[in-house]
DNA sequence: GATGAATGAGGCTTCATTCAT
DNA sequence: CATGAATGAAGCCTCATTCAT
């Protein structure tokens, strides 16, 4: 009845070690919550022995602080690019690309934003997102302001109206995933979007 | 000779014992997160001795039950009793009425939001919150369909929309709650209304 | 083949259960050495669960700081006992008495003075006993001093000389209870005072 | 792309890597206690990899008892030699010489000496020092025996006042030591030649 | 009902030792 | 010979839960 692999002894390059344990806890997290995941199921899942694990973490806290800098750093990573592209093409087109854009990069995730969403925010690691918040609530600002100055949005509170379709979006997502609903994606993106269309509409 | 605080054996009804575990329970838990919190931690913030808490709840687990319970049963009087109100009065005034009305809500319950926000979904617990939110989102898309009929609104999704809207000031008070920010009600009610305003109007 | 004794659930006063941890742990301590010795082990011996250590302990390394002190407290009371003396009745009949004192002292606490022999020492506790042996060495100086005021006793270095014959009398009784010597009694007693005796005269 | 000391891949004849390995284990076992420290400690502070240690020690334990008995060798070719000038010289000439040779002796192995006092003591290695002892205190009983056929010397119990001045040195030695305190050596020499000669003088 | 000492299962973490490279 | 990533047994400690008073 024993499952145990009888694992062979494998030496991988630290980076995949430290890949597989992230992804492996990730799965396991997200299946079964945080709290009632032990360090040996990570590692069990990972299939590695659990002593290897703290030779990449120090901790289970340390590891789930790793998989949310992860996460920030992606969502950083994926604003920024949408934020580039502010001013350089069509006002109306470039809100449509982020509804859609956004929606897909949070549905490729729902594993880390289930864990996210069901426990992950403790007093330590919670202003690593706030930063996070913080700085894409100024870009959906500083985009609106533009669109606004170029004549083709109108809002009275930039900012608050920037956060609050934000928070529309991924609200719905996050329910979503944390109720384990199936997303009809298309549907979504065109309420979404024609949310977003009357709200910036002058 | 014991050096505990010599608490008086107390005999008082069950029902105010059991409300001072709860409110014990949400602010100890909003303070320092639910896994973090012992039992321990809650009975002595409710002043009574551990094994007490055995009397009134099988278990942690059922505590939070409970808490849970009673914020559902608290968000769907509040919800039906703003429902009832749909086709008695002037659209606009409701809609303003039910944003304004749905801040109060959530800020007057900041503690245990931040107990739901920070690690409250349990894959036992998140059935009655799926309930409670099907239910809500029938009440705003019910609403909002009767103010088409009436010429008041028009969406293409009412559904869709009726939710988004909901998570749109949902998720930026809960974003606030969770990162302890302080919130400029005025304003935030202000752009909300005009969101919803825009959002809803033909 | 179970020895597990299907405990009773048995509530003590405090000090009783402290103190049993203690002489548990003492015991066990010697017998086995402290590292090898598990906080299980220690419970086993006293008779509680795992647990109940943590009511009285928090850690094993408390546990041996308690046991330290309360031997320095020991020590402290059986050598201020002996100093009040001084003075008071004839010089060479208080040495004696100081030698046989110090040996029944050492032999009653063996395992106690095994466990500190074998392994006591760890840059927290050490203080104390420094300290405590400061203490010692100066009642003996003291009382060395004040012997050869009153013209009974005449040494170069009384300060050195006391703590010299502390610690022949003393290395004496550990080295044998490190080794499980059996120890002479009478005859150790009697070549202590002789080299006591020839080291004070003048 | 390792980000540890690239260390480079050195063979060296065996010896030397053993006696490095001792002299750092030593100079750390010294430093934080035994049980403190981790073989990957003593690696470290050897340059040497890990496994490294295993291709020379079978365990952690075979290392302390390796070093134990090169202590117990130096002591007794220290003694042996000391020894041999029995009858040779003048008794007085060869008791001073003595003392000042064990103390010479001792604070040339602070380190190693700390290290046994402070915890080095397990049933499996108090073997080989009681042995050591046994042949030390046969040596002195026997010199004073020797002094005192030839008249130099009287005592009434050789072999015990010959452990006994030898616990009074070694204990003194042994204190300051463990707690780190400077040692005034001519004025300890002193001391303990003072109460040598009282002790052996007829 | 109320109490809080006692329980012990279960998770976290360390580190001596192994072994593939 | 040398390396150091990997292993997993072993121990520490927490805390939900029980129960004798």
């Amino acid at each position: 009845m024993s499952l145990r692999t009888d694992r062979k002894r494998v030496t991988k390059p630290p980076g995949e070690r430290r890949r597989e344990l992230m992804d492996a806890a990730v799965r396991i997290f997200a299946e079964k919550g945080i709290a009632r995941t032990t360090v040996a199921d990570v590692t069990e899942a990972a299939g590695v022995a659990k002593g290897t694990f703290y030779l990449y973490y120090a901790s289970k806290e340390h590891l789930l602080g790793a998989l949310k800098e992860r996460l920030v750093d992606e969502i950083l990573t994926h604003a920024t690019a949408l934020y580039q592209r502010v001013g350089r093409e069509d006002w109306w087109a470039l809100a449509d690309a982020t509804v859609e854009s956004v929606v897909d990069f949070v549905l490729a995730r729902r594993d880390m934003i289930h864990i996210i969403v069901q426990e992950g925010m403790t007093p330590e690691t919670a202003d690593i997102f706030r930063e996070c918040e913080a700085r894409i609530d100024f870009m959906y600002a500083s985009a609106i302001r533009a669109g606004m100055k170029a004549g083709a949005f109108h809002v009275a509170d930039p900012e608050l109206i920037g956060r609050l379709l934000h928070h529309a979006i991924d609200g719905m997502l996050k329910h979503a995933i944390l109720y384990g609903d199936e997303v009809d994606r298309p549907r979504l993106v065109a309420a979404a979007t024609e949310l977003v269309h009357k709200a910036l509409a002058p």
